[in-house]
DNA sequence: GGTTGACTTAAAGTGCACTTTAAGATGTAA
DNA sequence: TTACATCTTAAAGTGCACTTTAAGTCAACC
């Protein structure tokens, strides 16, 4: 940790800004998704705006872009603007798999939504109606 | 295929039901999830009923379930009733963790979303607005 | 009756995203 | 100055959930 007040981080520092171990970082780097600025010593150091990078990265990670898809996303933004439809049609196409993704994973907590209220019904009114799962879900409408 | 219509469901059949391949069916049966019968000749078959309880197996799946914490919930099904408080407090976790990770995806979608506007309305009005992402998203109230 | 396809097992392989290890260099604090 | 934390690299290891391979058995169709 330096005490100095420029707003550079070693990887260490900059691993707790974002979130990250120091080893995920240079994984990350590795796979071409950051490129830290190294002092005359042959250390790492990051700024400011690579936070920023960072977290967006992990923002499109989290909608489930893999790695590669993330560098070639990289890549197109290291050759300019000429490249944003590419880039765009990227995003939409991760957009357009996240939003199947979405509905189905409601429709699974819908699922584990009513084998809860099943088990708690259950679970209250212990000596009588024994009605299954099945037939329980058929009275909701909830298929599968 | 057996042309019986005794609805038993040989392994590739079965397979094709719910969605799965063979060699899937048969690892969920070595981790404990899935128990066929065996014909004389030692070969699996499938039930309706299994048809059902697969299916379920994938919506539990689904919500972030492991195969080993499928595999706990199926040994708790087979002791009987007196298991139901441990399942159900299983499945309150796994929803819990579920709620977790459903709402930070959503985070994660509309800064895809905001990204994905930005580069359109930049592709759009092209030669002004140097709007950066950062500011872009600050007119939002979206951070990070 | 022969060929094709589906089944059986056990074990090894795959892909992804890290994580850990090893061995060494350097910076920081007491 | 000594000790300890942090950094460096390359390479091997991990965990999960399958997937593939190999070698063989068996059943149905022509």
């Amino acid at each position: 940790m330096t005490t100095t007040t420029d707003s550079t981080y070693s990887i260490g520092d900059f691993a707790k800004a974002v979130g990250l171990t120091a080893p995920t970082l240079r994984y990350y780097e590795a796979q071409g998704l950051i490129e830290p600025h190294r002092s005359t010593n042959g250390r790492r150091y990051y700024q400011e705006n690579d936070v920023n990078w960072v977290k967006f990265l992990l923002h499109l990670k989290g909608t489930g872009m893999s790695i590669s898809e993330l560098k070639q996303y990289v890549l197109w933004r290291a050759e300019g603007d000429e490249t944003i439809p590419q880039r765009l049609a990227l995003l939409q196409k991760v957009k357009a798999d996240f939003l199947v993704q979405f509905n189905e994973v409601q429709h699974h907590l819908q699922i584990l939504n009513d084998k809860i209220n099943w088990y708690e019904e259950k679970e209250a009114g212990v000596t009588d109606d024994p009605e299954d799962f099945a037939t329980y879900l058929k009275r909701f409408g909830h298929h599968e």
